[in-house]
DNA sequence: TTGTATGCGTTATCAT
DNA sequence: ATGATAACGCATACAA
């Protein structure tokens, strides 16, 4: 791979020109400028972005961080913070932890390495303060994304509100009991049990919550709970895959899908509208997501004097209703 | 962040001896390493590795270039990537062509810009000679991965045999007619009907191809293919995705799995269990290309003298017969 | 065992 | 407009 000295001594010019005419913003003379440049197409000149950076200040390099790549959502948005970063010719450097804290010290510590000039991170575990302090002395200006963290810049859905949507729709398709599949600690469950007791207090006693995910065990809650209530049942999964479980469950279980039990799934993943009944879920706005994520960062880089105060980005996710909670569809 | 000369400084050493403390396999006194490593902790140290390649020779940077990160199976791919790299004390650079060749052809400069050790590809398209001595010329060790490429290392798996399986099972559950559901070209389409003709040449007439994916007409010719042959049809989805399409389509139809049809799909994806009936389906060896890629291209950066000839890695599909396919289950 | 000197490929600051 | 020269942070060859 050629060098600029290399090109100087073939152009015949000093290595500081050939450097100006790449860089393209210094004045020189024209007839320089077509000579060095033609000797750098013709030898397919690449600048080295390690000696760049370590001349430069920069590396146009964006650290993401996160716990499971594999899982389609963060997958979908990694291409996505590809595809902003790109614009701003910034690239990634990829980590995944495997939902593992030491492995993510680990790639803290990398990153810093790397001295990439920024940072989206997907924590491990929920942000306590020692965490945020760590990654606040690493002096890299990050990102916190898909949770909110305080003292840290954030850009997540706010499931809380999301829950309340699903916990809105069901009651007006009318249910008459509730299921929550997943986690009392997420703040869909929050939103989703809130909605519910406050449109109906009696709610409050017609609930179910299922949080394992054994087959055999979430048949059984399934068929106590739509013995004990006769009406339709409203079910919410915390996310499509769970709701996909759910859906083959109930189909074993011949429940009629939306008349026994209405389903609602979270991601509006692709297999939604293939599955018959097709499955309502709520979409989170991924790519609004990414590009602010990737704004807020590029704005700390570029302004790395002010001191602004960390700030919360909560966005809005939106229910699509489909055959599987909607009668009338 | 700290460097060895302010170290040096801090320690009264010179900076080349903080780096034989810190790179471990030098001799140094005792006592100055003891000194010097202490320091180096105190103020959280960390090597800057755009310094370390640029003195060096290798950036520990591997380049992932890929069509689509969001697709399931190339997110599995890329987390065992990140997990083998890992071991080897490299990094990944990932980039997302989207399937556009200029996107690819970009990424292929910024690769070299950032000298990576190794590139890890999945190609746009079909590899034209052209397109392997482009890559070729950039002088970088390269395995293609998921596809077959001649003059490059290629790790992939063998589609042809994997449709040869599909075809021999379905054929010994009792099919009676056929239907490949993908396109032509793929050589898991070729498999297919060579293993169904070998085993009775009159499945030749038996055998349905459908391309196109909008619902509508995929099911007008499900329909159509049904009422042509009466007995049990066998249907291969060239993905999971399909297959999942192909199963909505087919309960809504009211046709019966695996009774009425047969399906099987490609990817084994976590749906595939939860699917009612739970989905056949082909399993790719994600892991073991992964390793087997990373591996390649170890080599290939440590011994680059050696002008190995490029190789091609088939690797082995399996079936996980489930009971979208198998009635005894 | 340790320090000096040099080079990696840039950018940037001087002169000229 | 252009050429010296230094600097970035580290590794390495050589001298001591």
């Amino acid at each position: 791979m050629i060098t600029m000295t290399e090109i100087a001594k073939l152009t015949g010019v000093s290595q500081p020109t050939v450097s100006r005419v790449l860089s393209g913003n210094q004045a020189v003379n024209p007839e320089v400028r077509e000579r060095v440049t033609a000797c750098a197409r013709e030898h397919g000149y690449q600048p080295n972005v390690m000696a760049q950076s370590l001349a430069g200040s920069r590396t146009h390099l964006i650290g993401v961080i996160l716990t499971d790549i594999s899982n389609a959502f963060f997958a979908d948005l990694v291409k996505y913070i590809e595809q902003e970063a790109g614009k701003s010719g910034c690239r990634l450097i990829l980590f995944n932890t495997d939902y593992h804290p030491e492995c993510e010290q680990e790639c803290l510590e990398v990153v810093q390495r790397y001295r990439v000039d920024g940072l989206i991170v997907v924590p491990v575990q929920e942000e306590t303060k020692e965490w945020r302090d760590r990654v606040r002395r690493l002096q890299i200006p990050a990102v916190v994304i898909t949770r909110q963290a305080k003292g840290l810049d954030s850009v997540y859905v706010d499931h809380k509100e999301a829950g309340n949507q699903v916990g809105r729709h069901l009651h007006e398709q009318g249910c008459e009991s509730y299921v929550f599949f997943g986690n009392m600690a997420d703040e869909k469950y929050e939103g989703f049990r809130e909605a519910l007791e406050t449109l109906d207090p009696a709610n409050r006693k017609r609930f179910t919550n299922i949080a394992t995910k054994e087959p055999a065990a979430v048949e059984k809650h399934l068929a106590k709970h739509l013995e004990k209530y006769p009406g339709r049942a409203g079910i919410f999964a915390y996310n499509d895959r769970r709701a996909l479980q759910l859906f083959g469950i109930l189909q074993k279980m011949g429940i009629e899908i939306p008349g026994r039990a209405a389903l609602v799934g979270f991601d509006n993943t692709y297999m939604c509208e293939y599955l018959y009944p097709s499955l309502s879920s709520v979409s989170q706005p991924n790519e609004a997501m990414a590009a602010k994520a990737v704004e807020l960062l590029l704005h700390r880089i570029e302004q790395p004097k002010e001191e602004l105060p960390a700030k919360a980005y909560p966005m809005h996710a939106r229910l699509i209703p489909r055959s599987s909670s909607v009668t009338a569809l």
